[in-house]
DNA sequence: CTTTATTTTTGAACGCATTCAAAAACAGCT
DNA sequence: AGCTGTTTTTGAATGCGTTCAAAAATAAAG
């Protein structure tokens, strides 16, 4: 196992993020890159097709780091709200380190051409994972049925304005994407409960409406 | 008037947007549009500090068009639904020709640290601008008095999501965005109307208090 | 009309992402 | 070991956005 491939792999992504962490993304160049891991140009090419591609690498290595924390993290509360919290919350550590990283990743995600977008085709597996997270937040949880299926998607989309947001907040310690999204979260909780009113039945008619044609 | 500086910069300006529909964005090269506009690639630079500079241009000439035509479209119609409409379908058809533009609008867009950035300083004055127009398509329409002064805003955040979701949109004459423009929009009125109920208090004040939160 | 300052124009040069043809290392097979 | 195909590595070349120092055109002043 550990094929000297991999390490090579492994050697440049290593290299790439820790100058990107020290340098910012846009000031590293991938000859940095290169030269710094001990080898050539082209090589760097070889195992990542372009600059974005280490960012995706980026965002996989995230997705692994949930895989390991979240599920405890999720089975220590039944409370919805605590739930999605955890799920956010991580999202914001793993990038704090990185900002600039997501930066270049929302600038690829608004081209609909670029292979990389976070809702484009090729990273259809990690989307949905994330999505999944969501789903199993609101496990146990009772959600009107016909938005139920939507709900975690939805939630993504919010997850994902929420990273904007945090992206431009110059608070310390993004403290007012913080706020927000606590605001933002029990705003929704509350719609939640609402919504299983009776005199929502028309709004929730809509609301389903406009997720069946906004459905890929 | 009409120096003749201007008129280079606007032949420029000019060359470069009927490159851009011809060949796309991308493949349009900076010394292509100079030499097609007949000077040197420095000159480019001159008029344009970089070729998103450009879009920008593009963007404030839809701003003047708009200033244009909806005076009078506004005045048209009374109803709160067709003015709005009015507004965003105006953006659809002007960006319908130069979709990849709009791309390097949004991915510009993300980036915090760019003076392009439709949310950033630079652009202030034509963002207010656009926000105003939907004050205007809203005067004469009651709405609840504490979101009111927010609700300009939050159409135009509207408007942008919608943007994204429409250079997404590969139905012909995106018409998936069409309908989904106008779904949201009916949720959007409906909402509006039951916020006015006494029973919506709650749920109005935790909307305020997002609402305060986000405020810039 | 000179002289001097300012605006405009030029095209070569720079830096960086990316590509590519060729070399080197490696693996499997006889 | 020798042969053949595949993977990995190399570093020079390409293309493009952008910068820049110097020239040319223009305007202002005397």
């Amino acid at each position: 196992m550990a094929k000297k491939s991999e390490e090579t792999r492994e050697r440049i992504l290593d290299t790439s993020l820790a100058l990107f962490r020290e340098r910012g993304f846009d000031a590293t160049t991938m000859r940095d890159v290169a030269s710094e891991a001990g080898v050539a140009t082209g090589a760097a090419y070889y195992y990542f097709r372009a600059k974005e591609d280490l960012v995706l690498a980026f965002y996989l290595r995230t997705a692994d780091e949930a895989r390991e924390l979240l599920p405890e993290q999720l089975a220590a509360t039944k409370e919805l709200r605590k739930r999605i919290l955890a799920i956010v919350n991580l999202k914001y550590e793993q990038f704090a380190e990185h900002r600039e990283l997501l930066t270049a990743m929302l600038k690829v995600g608004t081209d609909p051409r670029h292979p990389l977008s976070p809702f484009g085709k090729e990273t259809k597996a990690i989307r949905e994972e994330s999505i999944d997270w969501f789903a199993r937040a609101l496990e146990g949880t009772s959600v009107p049925k016909d938005i139920g299926p939507y709900l975690p998607r939805l939630l993504w989309l919010w997850q994902m304005a929420l990273l904007m947001y945090w992206l431009w907040d110059e608070t310390p310690g993004q403290r007012r994407t913080q706020k927000l999204t606590e605001a933002t979260l029990d705003l929704i909780l509350q719609l939640l409960k609402l919504g299983s009113l009776p005199l929502m039945g028309p709004v929730r008619k809509r609301v389903v409406k406009v997720l069946r044609i906004a459905e890929e």
